[in-house]
RNA sequence: GCUAGGGUAGGGUAGCUGGACAUCCUAUAGGACUGUGGAUCCUUUGACCCGGGUUCGAGUCCCGGCCCUGGCCCCA
C-alpha cells in the first residue's frame, strides 16, 4: 500500500466541509472590508524566496531544479508571491491595493502539532498606504476575522520603532542577536552579549510595559511616537481587543513599523495562529519602495484550535424503489434535484428494506416508489424525523420538502 | 538537525514475562422480520507498518528504515 508523504494529510468529507465553512467565514470577513482574492502559482523561482528571507531557508523549502535546469521552489508562504504579483502590475493599480489570499504552502520541516509539510495560509496585504489608519485597519481586519471563526485567541500588538530606538547605538549584528533574545524572552542571554545593565533594564521594562505612557517614558520621545499613539487610538475606535507588547521582534529586517501576533489556546508549542506587520518588500522584487502591511493566518492551526465540529447536512432525500418503480424513480429524483434538493438513489439493487435502512442513516426524507406508485404516477413521501408518510403527487412532494427548510 | 513515546481490520482496542485457527466494539456486504426502515438476530469482509536478526517457534525480544503523536531548534 502506498503511503502519503510525510507531513501531508487526506481530508474526508466531514473534515473538508468543516474547513470550507471556516474558509468561507474568513472570505466573508475580509470582503466586508473591500479585500479581494488573488491567486499565484504553487511554485516560483527559488530566488523570490531567498531574496526575501535569505539563502538559509533553502534548507526548509521544497526546492529543486526543473527539467530546464531552473531553480524552483514550492511556495513556503504567500506574501512574497503576492508582492511579486503586485510589482508586475504596480504602475497601473489603483492605490491602495487591498488583496487577500488563501492557498497551500510547503515547508520541509519536522511535523508536529499544528505543523505540516503542506499547510494552508489565509492572509491579506494592504499595499501602498502608509498611515496609522492603514496599520490599524489591517489589525482590525485580522481581529474581526479571527473572532468570526470562533477561535479563542490573544492579539499582541507592538512596534519595532520602540526597541530600535533603544538599540540604535549597537552594531547591526549585535542588534539582531539582542532582538532574537528578546523575542524569546531569554533575558539571561542579554548579559552574555555584553549589554550594560542600564540598557538591559530598559529593554525588559519596555517589554513589560502595559501602557503607551509607560513605554514612551522608557524610550523618551521618538519620531514615531505620534504615529504609534494614533495607531493605538484608531485600534480602540475599531474596538479591537489587544495587549500591548513592544517585545515582539520578528525575525527579519524588512519589517518597518507595527508588528502583531495572535496566539490561540490549546495548541501546544505551535500556538501562533497569525503574524503580521508593516514592511517594505516590493523594491526587492524590482519595484519601487512601497509601504505595505499585511498578515498571514495559519489556517490549519485555527482548525486544530476549533476542534471537532458538527457538520450540518443539507436536507437530503433518498429515492427508494422496487424494480417496478426504478425508471419512474429517475424522473422523481430529477425533479427534486431541479428544486435544489440533494437527492440520492440506490445503485446497488438493494432490497427495499435495505434501501430504507440506508436512508435512515443519511437522509431526512424517503420517497418510496413501487409498482403501485409508478402506475398511478404518485409518490409516497416519508418524513424520517416523524415517521409519517403520505402518497401524493410529485409536485406536492417536492414542494413539501422544499418548504420544510434545512434541518 | 536533536529528543521522548508510539504503530494490531476502515475507525477504536485486547494480547506484548515468546507457543495452537489473534480478542472485543464499531464499520462494511448479505440475509431474516415476506412494500416501511434506524432495533434485534444470523452470516460475511477485513489487521499484527516494512526489512533484517535471535529462536524449533516472533504481534511479542534485538537492529535498521518508514510513518504518527509530542517537546526542542527553526519559524519567512
Amino acid at each position: 500500500m502506498i503511503q502519503k508523504p510525510r507531513g501531508t494529510r487526506d481530508f474526508f468529507p466531514d473534515e473538508l466541509e468543516a474547513r470550507r465553512r471556516v474558509e468561507e467565514t474568513m472570505r466573508e470577513a475580509v470582503s466586508r472590508w473591500g479585500y479581494r482574492e488573488v491567486s499565484t502559482p504553487e511554485f516560483e523561482n527559488l530566488e523570490l524566496f531567498t531574496l526575501r528571507s535569505g539563502e538559509g531557508i533553502i534548507e526548509e523549502m521544497y526546492a529543486f531544479q526543473d527539467k530546464g535546469g531552473r531553480d524552483i521552489a514550492l511556495r513556503p508562504e504567500l506574501t512574497a508571491p503576492v508582492l511579486r504579483m503586485y510589482v508586475n502590475e504596480a504602475k497601473v493599480l489603483n492605490k491602495p491595493v487591498r488583496w487577500y489570499y488563501f492557498g497551500d504552502c510547503f515547508r520541509y520541516e519536522r511535523p508536529q502539532k499544528g505543523r505540516y509539510r503542506q499547510f494552508w495560509q489565509f492572509g491579506i496585504e494592504l499595499v501602498g498606504a502608509d498611515s496609522a489608519m492603514a496599520d490599524a485597519e489591517v489589525m482590525a481586519v485580522g481581529y474581526n476575522l479571527l473572532k468570526a471563526t470562533g477561535v479563542s485567541f490573544e492579539l499582541r500588538i507592538g512596534d519595532l520603532a520602540m526597541m530600535r530606538s533603544l538599540l540604535a547605538d549597537l552594531e547591526p549584528d549585535l542588534q539582531k542577536k539582542v532582538r532574537a533574545c528578546l523575542d524569546k524572552r531569554d533575558y539571561g542571554a542579554l548579559e552574555e552579549l555584553g549589554l550594560g545593565g542600564d540598557l538591559a533594564g530598559s529593554l525588559t521594562a519596555l517589554i513589560e510595559s502595559k501602557t503607551l505612557d509607560d513605554a514612551f517614558a522608557i524610550t523618551g520621545s521618538i519620531p514615531e511616537e505620534t504615529r504609534i499613539r494614533e495607531t493605538f487610538a484608531i485600534l480602540d475606535a475599531h474596538e479591537v481587543q489587544y495587549v500591548q507588547n513592544f517585545g515582539i521582534a520578528r525575525g527579519l529586517d524588512y519589517y518597518t513599523g507595527c508588528v502583531f501576533e495572535a496566539f490561540a489556546e490549546n495548541l501546544g508549542a505551535e500556538n501562533q495562529i497569525m503574524g503580521g506587520g508593516a514592511y517594505r518588500l516590493a523594491h526587492l522584487f524590482g519595484g519601487e519602495e512601497t509601504p505595505s502591511v499585511g498578515f498571514a493566518i495559519g489556517f490549519d492551526r485555527v482548525m486544530v484550535s476549533l476542534g471537532e465540529q458538527e457538520v450540518k447536512r443539507p436536507t437530503t432525500v433518498a429515492v427508494a424503489t422496487t424494480p417496478e418503480g426504478r425508471i419512474f424513480g429517475i424522473t422523481v429524483a430529477a425533479a427534486f434535484r431541479q428544486a435544489g434538493i440533494r437527492t440520492i438513489a440506490d445503485l446497488m439493487g438493494k432490497s427495499l428494506s435495505a434501501q430504507l435502512s440506508q436512508a435512515a442513516k443519511h437522509a431526512d426524507y424517503v420517497v418510496v416508489i413501487g409498482g403501485r406508485e409508478a402506475e398511478a404516477g404518485m409518490v409516497t413521501l416519508r418524513d424520517l424525523a416523524t415517521g409519517s408518510q403520505q402518497t401524493i403527487s410529485l409536485e406536492e412532494a417536492v414542494a413539501g420538502v422544499v418548504g420544510s427548510g434545512t434541518r
